[in-house]
DNA sequence: GTATGATGTCATCGCACGATGACATCGCCG
DNA sequence: CGGCGATGTCATCGTGCGATGACATCATAC
């Protein structure tokens, strides 16, 4: 194609009509209504990012796919992420791993706690805990991409390290503190066992390549982990 | 760069000497040595293809890293297997899934079985070879492409479906039958479990993400693996 | 009203990839 | 010897990618 030069009159071709719309309401807590709103945008890229990296890995996900996702230009990316690297790095360090606690404190305020000081006293309410909200992963969301990066084998170094971050803050914590007895000679390996089942399940579920695990009812799974958590961390 | 012609005199050096060397001793046998044998070709490049798909996955490997690691030319991929994709399922074709069962019949040949006829009736000795194979992959040897694929949520249909079908032949069939009681209601759902849970600890152990089980002794984490096959199997 | 920084849009660059076809070389058969 | 199919080598094509910088547009400060 041949190059053209800049041309006049066409581009961002000030939507005066759809702002009036969508801005119509709230002029003055927001007055960037919809447009122009970097938070927004960085946002909506950070979690079209998180559902494409997800579905189809780091290499088979192009910026481009996720800003059309987002609904937002490709060249954000590099404004905001500093580039496909950054932009993952993002998506990592928000990864919750399994859901949320999701606790109302003394003012209402929604928190998303794992206790890291009071684990060891409940331990067996904080497992408990951590088995339903995997299984409430299973019931409804796909498997993060941290959660997959577990049993990822072409991470770089980076990736690999940021991936151990968060389970080591989400999910090593609880099952180190239920393995018996505490801090035992192999607790660290039986809470790592214990990660590899839950995340096991969880990512294999979602992978869908075994079709039994997948069309399981997640309440029948959610025994069979127990079981299994059980028989691993030594809990009875 | 401008398009040039052909060059003459460069391509195809005849390397005499080298063909000399090599050819030496086994005339009578292999009259074609070691140049311009299409089945050491083709070996080659599916060795290395395996090594790398496992490594770097699909979309990381590159046929160029591929054929440089067999000292082959890359079109010889379209040449012999039509492609990436057909690379790639030839690859998953040959995949062991975890390592094969090595005996010896009556004239001394090497056969490699998994008996889908008698393993009902030696469930339990099966299953401690399933365990032990994996064990020994644990000590010597990254996970195939296939075990990795069971955790891989990018796949398209015809991967996926490769996949079940050589994790079909090669693991559940001895998982099922260990399953009790045999034919009960969950069977295959606990025989995917155990599936689950051995090749995870497989993958996870390779993906090198949990520092305490990449570091641990395989026979010690063919004890723990034993007891939670035996408690999703039924078996005591 | 104008200057200025923040935000969004677009075109394009260079690169690595998979695929392909033209060509060279070899071994064999008549 | 001469033809021919098998095998190997090379250059190149088209494509999609990430990155980049020039430019347009907006909101706000003064």
């Amino acid at each position: 194609m041949i190059p053209r030069g800049p041309v006049v009159g066409q581009p961002g071709r000030a939507d005066r009509v759809e702002r009036a719309l969508r801005g119509g309401g709230e002029a003055t807590v927001t007055p960037t209504a919809q447009r122009r709103d970097a938070r927004r945008s960085r946002e909506r890229l950070l979690a079209a990012a998180a559902e494409l990296f997800a579905e189809r890995g780091y290499a088979g996900t192009s910026l481009r796919a996720v800003a059309e996702r987002a609904g937002v230009d490709a060249a954000l990316v590099a404004r905001y992420y500093g580039g496909k690297d950054g932009l993952y790095r993002a998506v990592l360090a928000a990864d919750p791993v399994v859901s949320p606690v999701v606790e109302e404190d003394d003012e209402g305020d929604v928190v998303d706690v794992v206790d890291d000081d009071e684990t060891r006293r409940r331990a067996a309410d904080e497992l408990a805990g951590l088995l339903a909200r995997t299984v409430d992963r299973w019931e409804n969301s796909p498997a993060t991409t941290v959660s997959q990066n577990v049993f990822r084998c072409d991470l770089d170094d980076a990736a690999r390290a940021a991936t151990a971050e968060r389970v080591g803050e989400r999910v090593l914590p609880l099952l180190r503190a239920a393995a018996e007895p505490p801090g035992g000679p192999d607790s660290e390996l039986r809470a790592e066992l214990a990660t590899v089942i839950l995340l096991g399940i969880t990512v294999a579920r979602t992978a869908g390549t075994l079709p039994a695990l997948a069309a399981a009812d997640p309440e029948e799974l959610g025994v069979y982990a127990r079981a299994l958590l059980d028989a691993v961390l030594g809990c009875r």
